[in-house]
DNA sequence: CTAGAATCGGGATGGTCATCCCGCTTGTTC
DNA sequence: GAACAAGCGGGATGACCATCCCGATTCTAG
């Protein structure tokens, strides 16, 4: 933050240049691009690239934990504003759309530990506010009490995994499902 | 089956010994084990086993596909005994259960192509069999209308992520959900 | 405009893996 | 039990990547 004035202004330039096209590489073919990919469609080295993120998982950082740090805010938003179910279900589907439209978010969501660790606290903290909620929602009876969050966790993963595809129909099935047959 | 014959007898035994090991392997720990690693647990060197499996997806169908062979004829046993409805989350349920207890299997059905391709047709018709029961469920009301048969391969995948766990919650969430509200 | 430091580019390095190869060993046959 | 083919082991090869390094370049202060 504070460094940001110390960094040549080409050096910005190309930092700001890798995030752009990195977080459209990332969203579009996943994670499993090279490093050296980013760096040859930015129009930079290899080398730019990890001087600035030493790490393709610091790249990954750099792109990601902003991004989640404002779903971490919409989530508080939504918890103070809606009933717990109603809260926990809005949650659900914002973080799905979130990932299906961009491949490597979803990928991020799909291995449990991977976003949980992302960042300082960003992938947590976003987490915690699901589990939360989740919480929550099962205390008012809107969600079936006997699933897990990691439950949660790999429904949501599944939703992702369907990209652009009409997401309604899983979702409905998802939501349908969690909520229980009881409450009707 | 023929040339089973032809092979020398400390062959045949190392074979099989390789098929047993790497079954075990990757249905612990996952189909991303090195072939290395599984000569080496096997107590035969790399050349034996890419001597006898060509490559890892030849390994990987010797294994797999005599399993997904038992596993379409339980579907067509399930079909012929059973109500489309009945049928199809019986399929279902049994598909989530195999991958649940089999880490390699469970990543051969995440993602949809991969089990489709395997073996000559082993794959292949399994997955048809799990598409024309969802056809003939949807056509009986069982399932709602609206969900695809990719929806339906996302779902399982995620149960099946599940792992050991318990899987009543999460497989009640999405046999529930399949069912829809409407049809009680 | 010039010196000097900050950056750059992309080749070098090191690690992981699948697959291939070949000199040596072992089973089989007569 | 000898000869020979079948099979063995594991090192060699080649692909793919992330990350590091350093001589060459470019910015910026003065």
């Amino acid at each position: 933050m504070t460094d940001e004035r110390a960094l040549r202004a080409d050096a910005r330039r190309n930092r700001a240049r890798v995030l752009e096209v990195a977080a459209e590489v990332f969203a579009t073919e996943g994670l499993s691009v090279p490093v050296h990919e980013i760096a040859r469609r930015a129009g930079v080295g290899t080398g730019t690239v990890s001087r600035h993120f030493p790490t393709k998982e610091d790249l990954l950082t750099a792109i990601m934990s902003s991004r989640l740090v404002k779903l971490t805010e919409e989530a508080d938003e939504i918890a103070r504003r809606e009933a717990p179910g109603t809260a926990f279900f809005a949650l659900f589907t914002a973080l799905v759309r979130e990932g299906a439209s961009d491949c490597g978010l979803a990928e991020l969501a799909g291995t449990d530990r991977r976003l949980d660790a992302l960042g300082e606290r960003a992938g947590a903290d976003l987490c915690g506010r699901l589990q939360s909620l989740l919480a929550a929602a099962q205390q008012a009876g809107d969600v079936r009490a006997d699933v897990g969050y990691l439950d949660v966790r790999a429904l949501m993963s599944a939703c992702m995994s369907r990209r652009e595809d009409p997401l309604e129909p899983i979702l409905g099935v998802v939501i349908d499902g969690l909520r229980g047959g009881t409450s009707g």
